[in-house]
RNA sequence: GGCCCCAUCGUCUAGUCAGGUCUAGGACAUCGGAUUUUCAUUCCGGUAACGGGGGUUCAAAUCCCCCUGGGGUCACCA
């Protein structure tokens, strides 16, 4: 039999970092065992525009590289894939149970059903369905129906019964039949519940392997009652832990972004990508756009690879010491059984060094490519189609190094793409470094004679001419190379200083150096 | 509260099913140190965990029981 897994998302106009997890085990469970991937939206909330509502959602599998065999867009032979669009399929498995005595209709007022409940919590009994709509002869229930008496259809809970299933990630789980309500499988209006309606589609889309988060575990013992009941085969279950708030372990939510926010875990992660979003024009307060939602690693500048990696070790492990891996590699080695048991925190520091570790391995020319868009979407130049640009892209990248570790770092790297009068300077390094030392500047300004006299300006023949200056007046190169880094780059911190100055151009070098000097003697009067 | 799930360093985890090789391993973070013109890398090293209590056993992180703690869920939501 092949395996079919499936994820099942509603469209909410996002796609939440967990349920990506959730809907990455089941690709890798799929694959693993080359079977198929589908992709059902169930959709029966339909009051939001749909179609806007999904579209981040697809987008964020398309970026991950993780395709589908079934579903939205790419159609298949056991459609239809919105949920909304199988309501006469769970009308025809509604009416099974309701003639085979499965279910029943239960006329029982909702307000009714409500007061039983709350006596049975003020006396600690457990509440159970009261049934007494079962007391109803046929030709009663008949009229009722024709008179349009509002009821709903409930199942009919057997309560004999244990009901157990073998998880895959849990083991043996289970529940005392006895003790449950006779859920309600469709509405007054007719409409089927979700428990009902997931039933019904995953039976019939030949869903193997149920893998979904563990909130989803007190919704299995109705959803095998039902199986039985329609005669559908039970499919193998795993129940995956969710992926939980740093620290907290508790659910990581969409609401909650405010309290990440001041966590120590997500600090920077914060830190990073507020300062790439808000130079791309992007609100990194609004809630649009969060570290819960995949699209924010997108924005900022991950790879796949590096969000993949780190889903992939969230609640799985390959062995006692691998680490960083690829997608194909996890494909190869996944497996059920060694889902962790317990919840995991989302790690932002661990991501990010998963990141780091792909971002290293990535060819300078996708390197190029990914930061383009970010030089373009920052103003800093004007269009991407520049060969030219691209070249000089390439050596900052190249210069730059393991610095960049994610595309939108290129933004901090900004000096590249200024011109002299436009470069900013970090403050408070100016002061110290120009402003508040004559005798620094007094250097800058031979520097500047010296370099003005280069030839050739290349990165080591600039570095023999200024360590033989230096040495023949005495000087250490820490005494120079802070003031001549910010005059020329606007910081202290950055790549090696030659090759720097080599890319940055002669004419441009003694450009910023008069300007540097300019500005510091007129703010020290 | 009922039902169900979970519990190893700060975090993600290995080890638990098949008890000894675990004075508990790795990674991230953190703290030192080395290299380096700054920063970043890289390298070396340190701190750091079996929630508690009872059993079983020659031997328990591993098996059993209880407790504690955390979480999920209890809809005519999905």
């Amino acid at each position: 039999m092949t395996v079919r897994t499936r994820f099942a998302p509603s469209p909410t106009g996002y796609m939440h970092i967990g349920g990506m997890r959730t809907a990455l085990f089941n690709w890798l469970w799929a694959r693993k065992n080359g079977g198929q991937f589908i992709l059902r939206i169930d959709d029966t909330d339909q009051q939001r525009n749909q179609d806007e509502a999904l579209q981040p959602i697809l987008d964020a599998f398309r970026w991950l590289g993780l395709d589908w065999d079934e579903g939205p867009e790419v159609g298949g032979d056991f459609g239809p894939y919105y949920q909304s669009q199988r309501r006469n399929l769970h009308d025809a498995a509604l009416q099974k149970l309701l003639e085979s005595g499965a279910a029943y209709r239960d006329f029982e007022a909702p307000a009714d059903v409500q007061a039983q409940r709350e006596a049975a919590d003020k006396q600690k009994s457990v509440y159970i369905s009261s049934r007494v709509s079962l007391q109803l002869t046929p030709q009663e229930v008949a009229s009722k129906v024709a008179a349009g008496d509002a009821h709903v259809v409930r199942l009919l809970v057997p309560r004999d019964r244990t009901i157990r299933i073998h998880d895959h990630v849990r083991g043996d789980v289970q529940w005392d039949a006895s003790l449950m309500v006779d859920p309600v499988v469709a509405r007054a209006d007719g409409s089927p519940l979700y428990n009902f309606a997931t039933v019904v589609d995953d039976a019939q889309l030949k869903i193997t392997h149920v893998i979904r988060a563990e909130e989803h575990l007190s919704n299995t013992p109705i959803q095998v009652l039902l199986y039985e009941a329609l005669g559908y085969s039970i499919p193998e279950f795993a129940h995956i832990p969710f992926v939980a708030a740093p620290g907290g372990g508790k659910k990581l939510s969409k609401r909650d972004i405010a309290k990440y926010r001041k966590s120590p875990a997500f600090q920077k992660l914060f830190q990073l990508g507020d300062d790439i979003l808000s130079k791309i024009g992007i609100d990194p307060l609004s809630d649009s756009l969060s570290p819960v939602m995949v699209a924010y690693y997108r924005e900022v500048g991950f790879l796949p690879a590096g969000v993949l990696n780190g889903l992939a070790r969230l609640g799985w492990s390959l062995d006692d010491e691998t680490e960083n891996m690829s997608l194909q590699t996890v494909q190869e080695n996944f497996s059920l059984d060694r889902i962790v048991k317990a919840s995991a925190g989302l790690d932002a520091d661990k991501l990010m060094s998963y990141q780091t570790h792909w971002m290293s391995l990535l060819p300078v020319d996708d390197k190029v490519t990914g930061c383009l868009p970010y030089l373009v979407k920052a103003g800093l130049v004007p269009s991407a189609d520049d060969a030219a640009l691209k070249d000089r892209l390439r050596k900052v990248i190249e210069l730059a190094a393991d610095r960049l570790r994610v595309f939108g770092e290129i933004l901090s790297l900004s000096e590249f793409f200024v011109t002299a009068e436009t470069l900013t300077y970090d403050e408070k390094d100016f002061q110290k470094r120009l402003v508040q030392s004559a005798e620094a500047v007094d250097l800058l300004r031979d520097v500047r004679r010296l370099l003005a006299d280069q030839q050739t300006f290349a990165a080591d023949l600039l570095h023999t001419a200024i360590e033989q200056m230096l040495e023949t007046r005495q000087l250490k190169f820490g005494q120079l190379a802070p003031a001549l880094r910010i005059a020329v780059t606007g910081k202290t911190k950055g790549a090696d200083l030659f090759p720097t100055l080599e890319l940055l151009g002669q004419a441009e070098c003694l450009r910023r150096i008069d300007r540097a000097i300019g500005l510091a003697e007129s703010q020290r009067t």
